[in-house]
DNA sequence: TTGTAGGCGTTATCAG
DNA sequence: CTGATAACGCCTACAA
């Protein structure tokens, strides 16, 4: 293994004045600054990362942990962490739980040993279980969407409450009274956040808030499956379903399939998160688009400043999302008077 | 921070015997372990991971290089990947180059400089570029999906040759003569071999083989668009096409939907890697499957066996993958009559 | 069965 | 501007 040591061997100095121009801070002279260029070219050198980070205190690397790789939101999120860190001298890596509470446990040992700098989690589980306490908190971290229970530290999402109700407002525009929702767990805050918002509207238009039109998709495509199903056995059947998240609503689509169910005839969707698949779905999907790329340069933004220094980079961040019409939203089939303008 | 001298003192033994008892190797007596392990637990120490790879030699993380974290078949591989990691003892992290070279070639120093104990890796450059000659390979190595060009190291994939021949031998059965194929970067090794596979089928039914019928798309949904609009405009018009990967499928489906092209009346399609989705597009689209799981944990075993010192853990793994018909295939509009059968 | 001590490669301090 | 040198936290001979 070729160290410093032997660059500085072969550039004649010592290892101090390779470390300088490594680091680029002290003052070297040009010539010999030279020749220690030449020496690590020659030498192929690479600084070794581990002796580095123990040194220094801490390494180069954050992490982005996700439930689910698959998941294209994320995707984006790891591209928006990349990039700003990049700007700082840090690396990124992901690494999934898959929705497994175990594995997200394991995970959490990289975060306590010392092989992150930094930490950017969409949790499944407890701030208490994941070790995320204040005082056992080894690095700094951020929570990406949702917040782990019993955290302080900032979370950077989206706007989920009000997006919800201008999703559910425009079905409502359309015409649909009776709207179901398939949401996430509920011990997710966001989960929460939407079903207020879905909440708003329907209290707004005057239409029914009952308890039996929520229900509760384990996340995952099966989930959505046996949610839509149930929707679907409801009678009066709704005629527009609002969806948690894209993974829900894939499994929701299976369940219109396997019934016959018409959209939008027979049933209107609009779900939170984008694909780009859903375009192309027949009938396209209406969706809600989330920041997720900004969402991931301002998780990387508050870490960096956070391990530079800056006492400052604390607050939650709430990024706007958007809705894209599609065709999976239309007026309820035995064409409806359209709902009555909202009050005020 | 706490370390392994804090613990030494808390549980009144030396260092030596706080490792053996973390590393679990060394003897050590029952009642001097209990208090280790006390002490381990009242002051929740966890090894520092940068010392440990410093005196170790290696760190314990292995990663996943991959162009696009979006693409569901990573997720799958990095799945396999970690599983067969952890029964070793090992972490897994992914890191995408988002098909930006620059982009790979930064991630590669995590490769060079030691942050990766192994690393799994589907290139975009060439082994040259990525410093994974022989001579300079710090880390054990192994491919996925395809090769760059230069290296000797083991290449963990899926029978591509022989699936896109079976894939376009149901084109041709279903009668279609004249197909497309929209395919990957010509110097993508599974380009090649998919092209060869679908020439292999052409030339067995007797159909054209000619090189205007290949269109060649940046990867991308974007290169899958022009390659589908080019298809689209030859004359006479293919019947069928046969795409590279879902990517580009994805684009192609966006130039067949702006065109007003009906599938599969006008068009039939098959695409090379599946995606849940595809099960509930218009029409649903026919595809081949990958054992990508699988093609993770072969690619991680050969890297643990590797780091552990089987120097046999070497040869290529090739894992088959399985056509999934669905609505987006048919016989050409006209009803053609079926094709002879293959020769032999 | 237990402890001491030296070293892993880099960094940073502190004289010169 | 330059060079010794002492950490960083853990591991492992080797000695007891």
């Amino acid at each position: 293994m070729v160290g410093i040591r032997q660059i500085a061997e072969r550039a004649e100095v010592s290892t101090a004045t390779v470390n300088r121009v490594i680091r680029g801070n002290g003052p070297v002279s040009p010539e010999r600054r030279k020749r220690v260029l030449a020496a690590i070219a020659e030498l192929d050198y690479v600084p070794n990362a581990a002796a580095r980070a123990l040194t220094r205190g801490r390494s180069n690397l954050l992490g982005l942990f996700v439930p689910d790789i698959a998941n294209p939101f994320y995707a984006q999120v790891a591209k928006g962490l990349e990039d700003r860190a990049a700007e700082d001298g840090f690396r990124c890596v992901i690494s999934s739980s898959d929705f497994d509470p175990a594995r997200e446990l394991e995970l959490m040992t990289m975060y306590r040993d010392g092989t992150l700098a930094g930490l950017a989690i969409s949790p499944l589980g407890s701030a208490a279980d994941l070790g995320l306490q204040k005082q056992g908190a080894r690095v700094p971290h951020v929570f990406i969407d949702r917040r782990a229970d019993g955290s302080a530290a900032p979370l950077v999402g989206t706007s989920n409450r009000a997006t919800a109700r201008e999703a559910v407002s425009s079905l409502l525009e359309q015409g649909h009274r009776r709207i179901a929702m398939i949401s996430g767990p509920r011990n997710f805050e966001t989960a929460a956040q939407r079903i207020a918002g879905y909440q708003d509207a329907l209290r707004r238009y005057g239409a029914p808030v009952e308890p039996g039109l929520v229900l509760q998709g384990y996340i995952g495509e099966r989930g959505g499956r046996e949610a839509m199903e149930a929707v679907l056995d409801q009678e009066p059947r709704p005629t527009a379903v609002f969806s948690f998240n894209n993974l829900l609503t894939i499994g929701a689509l299976a369940a219109v399939r396997a019934r016959g169910v018409r959209m939008p005839d027979e049933l209107s969707l609009v779900t939170f998160d984008d694909m780009s698949l859903f375009a192309y779905v027949d009938p396209p999907i209406t969706a809600i688009a989330q920041p997720s790329y900004d969402i991931g340069r301002a998780a990387a933004d508050l870490l960096v400043r956070r391990l530079e220094g800056d006492e400052r980079a604390t607050g939650d961040i709430t990024l706007p999302a958007r809705l894209i019409g599609r065709g999976s939203t239309a007026p309820p089939a035995p064409a409806g008077r359209p709902a009555p303008a909202p009050p005020g």
